[in-house]
Formats: C-alpha cells, sequence, structure tokens
DNA sequence: TTGCTGGCTTCTATAGGCAGAAGTCAGATC
DNA sequence: GATCTGACTTCTGCCTATAGAAGCCAGCAA
C-alpha cells in the first residue's frame, strides 16, 4: 500500500465512480430532493416547498435528474385538470436508496439532536426498521473497521 | 401516506439527518478526501494532489473536516525530520465507509466507463468483495422496492 | 546562517449558485 | 373571451467558491 501510495501523483478522478456519483448526486440539494421523491413526491411545488430552495434552482437540478436518467418527466392528468408532468423514479434514482440510508444512518448517529427520528424507513414484508450494512461475497458481514480500501486500475492516473 | 403530504406544507431540513450529514460531507471534494484518507492518504501535499483541488480550497476543507470531528490533526515525527501534522480518520470519519461504499457500489453500476474498478474494497479476513447492502432489524434482506419511506416526527415542522 | 521543504495563508480575479420578484404559457373553467 | 392555476423562465443582484500565484513560517541539514 505504502509503495503506491508513493509511487503517485495524484488519481485519475475523472475516472473514479465516486467522483462521478458525486458529479450527479454530490449537492444537498439534489439528495434532499431524492429524499423527497423516494418519501413520495412528484410535483414541482411540492419539491419547491419540501426542499426549501427557489423555483429557479429546483427548475435546474430537476432537469439536470431527469437528464442524467435519476427522475423521469411523465404526463398524467387528474379529473377536471389539464395534463400536468409529475416527477418520478427511475431504476437509477431508486437505487440510491442504500446511498440514502447510509448517510441516514451516519446522519443519525453523528449530526441528530432530540426531536426524533427524521425520516423512518421499514421493511414492506415485515415493517422492521432498514439500515445499510456492509458485506462481503463470501456472505460475512463486515464491519466499517475490516474494510480494505485500496486503489483499483481505473483509478491510478493513466499516462 | 397521503395525507401526511397534503396536510404538510414543507419539512423541517434543519432536523433531517440526512440534510445535516450532507451539510458535513455533502460536496464532490469533502467526499474525495474522505475516500482519500479511507485509501491511506494522511498529508496536506498528497491530499491536494490527490483531490485535484487548490491547496486553499484543501487547506479549508481539512479545517471543516477536522472541526466537525471526521479528522483529526495529529503530529508526527519521522527520523532526522521536523515535527509534522497528519491528518488521521476519526471513529466519525470511518463510519463514513458505508455512506462510500454505498456511493461506490451506485456509481460503478450507473457511472463508470471500461478502464476497471476505480477502488477496490475487500473484507480483510477473506478477501472477498464488499458491498453496502440493506437489512431489516429482523435480520432480512431487503431490496431497494421494499423500503417503506415516510417522514418522521423529526423532519415534520414543528409550528 | 543559509538554504530547503512541507504546510499552510494571503491576494486577486473570475465563475457559478441562489433567492426573490416578476413575467410567461397552456389549457380547463366560467 | 376572460380568468385562474400549476409549472415553469427570465432578470437582477448578491454572495460564495475556486483556481493560481505568491508569500510566509518552522526547523533540520549543510
Amino acid at each position: 500500500m505504502e509503495d503506491l501510495r508513493n509511487d503517485r501523483d495524484s488519481w485519475s478522478n475523472a475516472n473514479c465512480s465516486i467522483a462521478r456519483a458525486m458529479d450527479i448526486v454530490g449537492s444537498r440539494s439534489t439528495i434532499l430532493i431524492m429524499r423527497d421523491a423516494l418519501l413520495g413526491t412528484r410535483r414541482f411545488d411540492d419539491f419547491v416547498r419540501r426542499v426549501g430552495i427557489g423555483e429557479p434552482a429546483m427548475a435546474a437540478r430537476l432537469k439536470e435528474l431527469v437528464g442524467a436518467g435519476l427522475l423521469e418527466r411523465i404526463p398524467y392528468r387528474e379529473p377536471g385538470q389539464r395534463t400536468r408532468h409529475e416527477y418520478q423514479l427511475t431504476a437509477k434514482g431508486r437505487e440510491l436508496v442504500p446511498v440514502i440510508t447510509a448517510l441516514r444512518n451516519w446522519g443519525d448517529t453523528w449530526a441528530t439532536d432530540d426531536t426524533g427520528p427524521p425520516i423512518l424507513a421499514t421493511h414492506h414484508d415485515c415493517g422492521q426498521p432498514v439500515r445499510a450494512v456492509l458485506r462481503c461475497e463470501a456472505g460475512h458481514d463486515v464491519a466499517d473497521g475490516d474494510v480494505d480500501i485500496i486503489a483499483g486500475p481505473g483509478l491510478i492516473r493513466q499516462g
């Protein structure tokens, strides 16, 4: 590990999947939009009120998220209303659940006060609270400290 | 759930543990610093080169992370060198492993190219790759789509 | 005592993000 | 046709973030 660190001046962050993920969902408002989408919010005005950012910023974020394929802009029509559009989660968006769950677990441990749990996530089948945990492919539960993290071929700067 | 959405104009984001977590680790550079800290980077110059941001920005980020308790500034001394300082992960920082792992899983699935896996995380005991997965307290594995997410008492705006 | 090096801090200049208010637009209702 | 509403877009002005270059400081080595 030491050799690797000393050999290389820098990483190829453009190819790091963490850096790329952060390019897409790496702002507070983006994560809060996805949180609200997971809570069931669909409409522009509701997003604006609940996330607490201005309309121009929300329009830009939603456009980015639709462009990145995390949300889909779907026409719908309520009786007596004209056709409107709502923002629905795609598979790509829904697969952020582990990220948001891990973030929530961490925030609940290290950054809460005493007004109660802010978000509840439960297993649909049994109703029990859900957490993000680490597991290896051999099926072992893995503690945070038992993970070896090293730079792979995609991170090491080419040339 | 519908009633809840219609009853409330907005959430109390200041109390949302996701929002708070994002206030601390919610920027690209912060996450990349924590990624590199997990990869073993300790020194200011290495952080600057590997994360790829300027020195003033790095100094500010590191100060924030030390202030937030994710990193600790520790004096050390190599033989024949004067005393210097390095940045070590705290428990609070190391517990971001599930967040970063979930982010990496997502990025590997939805935002990679073909130059190979950027980061490898393996179980220290058995060497197998590690993933972030969802589990409920009854011990069931939970798929992304089987999580019910609702607003808890801490999120709903008081008054 | 004069480098030299790591680890910052200061300065400047620019680019981007965001709120708030106001304007636009489509189409259903009256 | 006039009005109304949700869903934006445009405009203005601020405020922050960042890069890049340069300067500063401590203290071991020569």
